[in-house]
DNA sequence: GACGCCATTGCATACGGATGCAAGACACGG
DNA sequence: CCGTGTCTTGCATCCGTATGCAATGGCGTC
């Protein structure tokens, strides 16, 4: 049919063109493109024709060439930064499946500190995604934020950014803070201390504050506050020691689950304290190591499959694009009450 | 310029074409694409003025556009499934970054158990990627990743699929699980166990038989086999509950470090054993957890960072493009001696 | 001074599908 | 049998960039 001579293996097997199964069929390339547009106007007994014909050739629709002429992509990018705490990559494989069930495919770009992230952020651009979720707790300053999404839909996840003009979704850190330090006066206890994570981030900044303050309130003593530099196990431990050895307390909210794993694991052996007759543990997310017998972490729950299901929502219905006012949308967490806070607690699942 | 009379906000600024910047500066539209490409014939001053003008009218080349025209997207679909075990997010989360770094993106496709999977992958051939690269550890036939494949670059890591013709990446299995059964013997274990997660992946196939094997030759006694069903904290507890119930043994090796994390929390509180004194545990992977102190795990560490240097330069250098030749790539890991099996061991880090 | 070569540049078209518009098909009512 | 309206279908063009080819201009050489 083409020029004959060219050896069959040679000649890039380029895959089948809407236009070809066309003329295949009689027909003209708009009715194939019809017949993969649900809604389309097309008689059904055509539609039925064309897409079994396609199905017999393996005739895909190039969805590049449909980004190009409806410019849309069907595809939203992640932004992620560090992945430190096993939180974030369960959020992203939710996120991702979530997304896929409306559609729409995720594109990753994991922003690193070093280099110029201007560059890393200008794929976010050229691939004209649809729509752009932050999830990098940090690194990205609200200038960036606001230029790297500009003109698109955008959101963040578990941030605030207060100069980016950017709707969010995040967990309500205050209530849960307060509740954590309810849960210590509740439980006895008086002498508290906080551990921060990156003592920068508007998360740590939120759950300290509502703790102290709540603390206060409550008339508790805070002995320590110590900023454990990440969000770590490792860092977890050093910050547990150093609040022991500064004094001590009855009672540690470290600011997520990882750094109070590590906080518990060494307040019972490197201090060789009694988790929780001594002293309570609380952490904070939830993650699958909380319900761990060993750790049986008392914390506050994410509503992650709520945040998910709020972000795609508002990717979905358009309330987050560009032009629209900015949402904040702050969800009830729970608080978990296990055996690292509280002894007498049945909930031993 | 343009019809005047529109409101501004209304008329949804598209970006800036290549044309409009090209007419703008008195050029032609090819010459701005030759700007933009490196190693293109145009004169560097040109190339200068164009750039540089681009970047005060802020115009960003369309990939979608360049996609289509070059048929390369530059995008690398990384097919997962269910990542229970932590490894994997680790190991995503790294390869993205690596793929970033030579100027490919990563599209996820989340592949879920339930619905079909041909709709769920024909977004791959839809989205035209240059590669994929198959990451999940189950769930897909030979026959599904052919067709899923079908023209373009694959990889698999950490699995090989018999009738798949897929070149593929993965730890070697078989030395780690005989350096394991070995390590044990030199540490005087003579009745030993093995956990298996998901029996029928050939990840599993690979350590179980291995060990097996390693431990006959030994001469060393296999008091049980039993497989846990998941690669969760959980099972490995039940599994090793199972293994006292049954008897006991005097060292288990876990498929992996999760099961191996649980086993030994039970083994501890559940069992009232001593590790290692009483029992020795051993996992595989080395993820995070297993260098806690708490662990101390000892496991086969997988050269995760080979593993992605290797995938990626197969990408780049189409050595996995279909009609070459499969070539499976199996890298050496390195035994990690912690406590958790060792009690003399100084390495406590 | 003529010729040839190379570096630049623009022109025209391709990439594969979406869609506004108009034409054709068909039904129904008058 | 004709007018009107609805449903289908094809035509032509557009989306924004890449690139083969030809045209241009500059420069060195004999």
């Amino acid at each position: 049919m083409d020029k004959p001579e060219i050896p069959e293996d040679k000649a890039k097997r380029r895959p089948i063109t809407a236009r070809q199964l066309a003329r295949m069929l009689g027909v003209s390339q708009s009715a194939v493109s019809r017949a993969f547009t649900p809604g389309a106007s097309i008689a059904p007994d055509l539609r039925d024709r064309i897409k079994q014909f396609a199905e017999e050739v393996d005739y895909h629709p190039n969805a590049i060439a449909s980004m190009l002429s409806k410019s849309r992509t069907n595809i939203v990018g992640i932004v992620v930064s560090d992945m430190q705490n096993p939180f974030y990559p369960a959020l992203i494989e939710k996120l991702s499946r979530s997304l896929q069930r409306v559609g729409l495919q995720s594109l990753l770009f994991n922003i690193t500190k070093g280099s110029n992230l201007e560059e890393q952020l200008s794929a976010l651009r050229r691939y004209n995604v649809d729509a752009v979720i932050i999830i990098s707790a940090t690194i990205l300053s609200g200038q960036t934020l606001r230029w790297a999404t500009e003109g698109r839909a955008a959101l963040l996840i578990n941030r605030v950014v207060e100069d980016a003009d950017l709707s969010c979704v995040i967990c309500d850190n205050v209530a849960g803070s307060r509740a954590i330090a309810d849960h210590f006066y509740e439980t006895g206890r008086r002498r508290v201390a906080y551990v921060s994570g990156l003592s920068h981030t508007t998360t740590n900044r939120e759950r300290q504050n509502a703790f102290v303050t709540r603390v206060a309130e409550l008339g508790m003593t805070l002995c320590a506050r110590v900023d454990a530099g990440e969000y770590s196990y490792e860092a977890g431990r050093r910050a547990a020691m150093e609040i022991v050895e500064r004094g001590g307390a009855d009672a540690i909210f470290f600011a997520n689950d990882i750094l109070a794993a590590g906080g518990l694991d060494a307040l019972r052996e490197e201090a060789g304290l009694s988790v929780p007759d001594d002293i309570a543990v609380a952490g904070f997310d939830d993650i699958a190591l909380a319900s761990w017998p060993h750790y049986a972490l008392t914390t506050f729950r994410q509503p992650v499959d709520e945040i998910i299901a709020v972000a795609v929502g508002m990717i979905e219905d358009g309330s987050c694009y560009p032009g629209r006012p900015i949402t904040i949308k702050r969800l009830p967490g729970e608080l978990i009450v296990r055996s690292s806070s509280y002894t007498i607690s049945r909930s031993s699942k």
